[in-house]
DNA sequence: TATTAATCGAGACGGTACGTCCCGTCTTAGA
DNA sequence: TCTAAGACGGGACGTACCGTCTCGATTAATA
């Protein structure tokens, strides 16, 4: 009884050197400049090896990204939910503006038009980040800090939301004043604060 | 005197015919499948015409949309900022995700790899529309409704962000309810309500 | 152990089919005429296939010629040196002004202006033919018929040289007499013969 | 009969312009690398003018080798037809071999393509240089030094067509020995010399 | 231990689009 | 009226990658 398991078995370290060749080219030459034949001679394998496992350029180097860049940003924990929101915002900022972050913006130009890549970033980045920061939000709603009569989900679009326009819309600058300020709004609210409800 | 206007003038015809195939290509193949090839011979046009005034097809893609675009979304006034701009990011959400307006994130992708692009679209497109937006908070600041010890520009990021953070990235749905919500939020701040803080 | 021989081996047919493309345009359209891209379609083949062989236009259609015309001239032996170089450059020059033998003057002109073209000619065209015909000299020198007091290559430019020349320069008639008349004079010289110099 | 710029026929100048300018660039570039755009620009004219006057590129540069080139070899007279012969030929062949005469061969090798650059060439360079030499010839014939009975347009074929052969063919060296030997052979014939006729 | 099936490097290949160059024509302004 | 400046449609250039396809060599599990 065959196990289906006859043949040369998958060369891991091949995987790997391909990941880790579309990996160091995103950053060398951006992700418009890669192309498959780029990062098959550099990681010593051959096109065909790539196609075999990848649909294309986009996804390689999409899978690439994601399997390096697990370096998670800590969620702190505080004891206040304003203090732990800004704070994660702000690590959010500053790795988005490194050059190390840069690079996203090339990803999520991308997938704009990939839906395969799209799909990947939302399920590998995305999702996992929106988790973190729940615990966040839970923590803070748990504790009366935070609104309890809407969707939590909405607060990290309200709080993220402005960073990424920023990013990848406005091109204005991006920095620590400029969390502050939005977590800041985002807690208080653009409306006129009610004067002296109670009257 | 010469004014500088020796030789064959530049044929008005012409570039609009080319702007006006890119823009029809853009909603017909999409952007990826766009070809300098397929407009030139879309618009009658010899390819060199098109690299003689562009540098390429995100160039006259990106002109063409933005020549073709300017169907400005309406400005309310209703007396009220609240419901100006709710009625304002509901117009552009139901813009955003119809057919025609799908195309932009196809822009927005381009502009994330191509600073031409990306210049483009800020200048012609997000800051006009910024403008707009300014003309209601102003008028909300004014009436008392809106804070007036913050930066309204902020008001846009909190306002739109969220918006374009769906659109482009996490992919959620987006509907006139997920507006109403946020616009809401927005106002209101994410943060338990003072209690009567003055009491 | 490796012959050296990896990766997928280049295809012959594709080559013959090239080479057949070229040669057949040469015939229908002439050398001006033909392209790079006109021999890869009737060939069945990509641009870059040709250009990975061959660096350009001349050289592939030059190969295809060589290649195709090694119909070698019958080269007669009736023991009589003067009725075999006319009996030969008879030959050649009937081959030259058909419809066949046409098309080497375009390359001759060719060969003019590319060195790469002209040194395939010379050696697998002008070469093989020179080493033909000196057989018939040499026999006709062996045989006393042929001075012997001079280098034997000049024969040959003094009989075939006027047969080129009114083909590719003045373009006079070409035909069995002409042919006739220069080998005679060419045989008996053109000073007056020495009056019975033995007198 | 003005001297100034009143009236006096721009266009000649104009003309001038171009056939120098292609002149110049016959030598500096060579006939490939030539184009009418570069001709207008060097003549500081604009490429409508030249294409008013010319059909195209081979044209007006054959046309402008021919206007500069009419400097004349000098045609000898010494009283002895070989010596004549072979002055001439070897001036010819020392101009043909030197950079001036080079562009002669591009010149040629475009005329096998071109129809029109061939007749020019023909009418304009080969015939009157015939005419040259056929004076040569004629006296030769006069004296008694050449053959009465032959054709003596082709002592011309028999003497130039091996000079020709070898630079637009075989690419063999071409100097004084090669002339003096070729000339030399031209006179007594490539027969064994009659051995005493009348004996 | 030999067979068999899969992986893999190398690289040829048909194909598409690129961005450039030049052609030959045409259109305007200025002398 | 002639012509420079130069826009324009057209066509071919030679290049770069695409994604597919042999090859031959390699590597383990199976027989």
């Amino acid at each position: 009884m065959s196990t289906g398991k006859r043949g040369r078995p998958r060369n891991l370290e091949t995987q790997q050197a391909i990941l880790q060749a579309a990996y160091d080219l995103l950053f060398e030459i951006g992700f418009a400049d890669i192309t498959v034949e780029k990062i098959a001679e550099r990681a010593g394998v051959s096109k065909a090896t790539i196609y075999k496992w990848w649909p294309g350029k986009a996804a390689v180097v999409m899978d690439g990204y994601l399997s390096a860049a697990s370096q998670r940003l800590p969620v702190p924990d505080t004891g206040n939910a304003f203090e732990d929101l800004l704070a994660h915002a702000t690590n959010l900022t500053r790795f988005l503006v490194s050059g190390e972050g840069r690079v996203i913006t090339q990803l999520i130009g991308e997938s704009q038009t990939d839906p395969g890549v799209a799909d990947a970033y939302r399920s590998r980045y995305v999702q996992p980040r929106r988790k973190e920061t729940r615990q966040i939000i839970d923590r803070g709603i748990q504790r009366g800090e935070l609104r309890q009569d809407v969707n939590p989900d909405l607060f990290i679009d309200l709080l993220y939301g402005p960073i990424f326009y920023r990013l990848t819309m406005t091109g204005e600058h991006l920095d620590d004043t400029f969390v502050k300020d939005i977590v800041t709004l985002a807690f208080q609210g653009i409306g006129q604060p009610r004067p002296s409800k109670a009257t």
